[in-house]
DNA sequence: ATAAGGCTTCTAGCAACTGGAAGGTCAAGA
DNA sequence: TCTTGACCTTCCAGTTGCTAGAAGCCTTAT
């Protein structure tokens, strides 16, 4: 693996420099959500510094909940020296919005649930206040 | 489409009445996750006055964000008339620790976007600490 | 020489549906 | 009577974002 092109290294070292599995490098590669990888002379995918940082970059993306779509997106901002910050803002806001929404919807529904597994006895009896709402659905 | 069987109705009938399409229906039948339905003379599925209470009982599960995994739990405990109602409860507050840690996941993502949004003057200009962060990372 | 480890490609599977194609069935209207 | 339209049937493919596994090549160490 010692290649003229130095600085190049592996897929698995990029793995372990972006955070992310090599399995999910590639997979990104082949659903074009990155360019396709330089080789090495054996064929093995061969990542430069600037290519490790744009991993880091999807990686950094993906833990804040963006998708993929949206890092698409955020790459060609992202690579694209005359982009207007208002793009990038319209994303990230728009990001927030419905993280927002599955926020509160996730907020009534752990209420809901909680309500009921309050009164419920949680014993032996079969008798059960959970059950009786998703029979009869007071809502 | 008038049956003997009287009581028994199509699958559009039972859509409409338990708030599921159709389609999902029939795919939480080809899972497993219901019995098969009958059928009327012509194939098509027919379902009962308790089928259609069945079905509501999913789509109320499914509304509180149960995994289908879950609910084929739900439905065997709310089929056992011999069910302790601790395994009831222990399901819904599993469910209710699953719901608060996205919940949490979801507020940490949501005030760092947020967060970064605001430094963002969202303008023509390129500059924007939005791409800033997701290329350098300070976290 | 061979074993271990990493790399390659390909395929298939997960959740939980949703959409579409190709065709059967039924009631009502021209 | 014929046809139209709205149902219904089955099966296959696509969605999102990976992850696991199989079969096989490359490199290094023993």
């Amino acid at each position: 693996m010692t290649d003229e092109s130095a600085g190049y290294v592996t897929i698995g070292e990029a793995a372990l420099r972006s955070g992310m599995p090599p399995k999910t490098i590639r997979f990104y590669e082949q659903i074009g959500l990155i360019r396709p990888a330089q080789r090495f002379a054996n064929q093995y995918r061969a990542y430069s510094e600037k290519d490790v940082h744009t991993l880091k970059f999807v990686h950094r993306a993906r833990n804040l909940g963006f998708s993929l779509k949206d890092i698409q997106a955020l790459l060609s901002l992202y690579r694209d020296r005359r982009r207007a910050s208002r793009d990038v803002k319209r994303l990230a806001l728009k990001h927030v919005a419905d993280v927002d929404r599955r926020i509160a919807e996730l907020t009534a529904i752990r209420n809901a649930i909680a309500g009921l597994a309050q009164k419920c006895h949680g014993d032996d009896r079969p008798q059960c206040p959970i059950l009786d709402e998703l029979e009869a659905g007071e809502h």
